[in-house]
DNA sequence: CCTTGACCTCAAGTAAGGTTGAGGTTCTAG
DNA sequence: CTAGAACCTCAACCTTACTTGAGGTCAAGG
């Protein structure tokens, strides 16, 4: 165990070894806000143990393909420079499988109008509603990406 | 309309407008072999009325969160030059929800996991089996990112 | 004490997925 | 036939999510 002696606080790389991550990750997670280490009076990083959950979570969220803005949204809810309690880690886990619930059912909606579109042939007429943007192309601005569009009630605001 | 006039082949004006996406999204897609559209006398872009569909099933894969790399894989498998049937379609279109289903699967297996942390309040125990990369943290290379390593069933081939 | 590994900062590079702009050509309607 | 919209290429720029490298400091064991 190469960790940081005499107390509980962790070095950055014994962090990066607790996560998986690397140490530039970490780094550049710090300039994002999802963590912020206190310093030794050498100027490095000693993180809490605590930190561990909260990379492993940035971890999780990003496989749920969270960007880091939202994560950052999501870990606004935990106390700052204090471990969390259980209660705040269920809470923010309780919000985030809310998001997490409505990011499946429209990926399941989504691949069951696919579904529709296979078996009625359409994949191959205009008429199709997966396919057919065009009732809706009155649309302007840069970047149009509008095929499908999000029913109101898809819309995700992690940070809420 | 307005529709390239004489032939049944559409200008990269006339694409954007009926895919909804933005005419350097074309050229740039084009560079990624996601179209090959002919040129006439003047050098400007030629498309088959195909292609709509061809880039609609590009902005589908996309929200399905798959990459151009990925979605050229699945492209592949159409024919070049000539207008895909309705087989060609078809048999696309159910490779892809294999490929979708799996994911889908994949992301509530996740979810589910992450319920059985909630509800035992392992989000704050070291022993999590979502939560703790330990296990197979012997692992090396650039980037590691492992917290939740796919299992065997869930790897993607899209272009197997 | 002194070496060596771990750490520090800051700038630049990478890959994906595009957008923007300059400078020039082609089409098409009137 | 000519104006202006639409098109062309090529290079540069943008965001997200990091990595890499240069040049220098800190810390712990022998």
């Amino acid at each position: 165990m190469a960790r940081t002696r005499g107390n509980d606080l962790l070095s950055i790389g014994d962090l990066a070894r607790r996560t998986g991550l690397s140490v530039s990750a970490i780094r550049f997670y710090e300039t994002k806000g999802l963590v912020t280490p206190a310093r030794n009076a050498g100027g490095q990083r000693r993180f809490l143990r605590s930190d561990i959950r909260r990379l492993s979570f940035v971890l999780i969220a990003q496989e749920f393909g969270f960007t880091i803005a939202e994560i950052a949204g999501y870990l606004k809810s935990l106390p700052e420079g204090r471990t969390p309690t259980k209660r705040d880690w269920t809470r923010i886990s309780q919000t985030f499988r809310g998001h997490l619930d409505r990011k499946i059912t429209t990926l399941r909606r989504l691949r069951d109008r696919l579904d529709g579109c296979i078996g009625c042939g359409c994949l191959s007429l205009e008429s199709c509603a997966l396919y057919n943007p065009e009732d809706r192309a009155g649309h302007s601005g840069t970047g149009p990406r509008f095929v499908i569009a999000p029913s109101p009630s898809d819309t995700e605001e992690p940070g809420r």
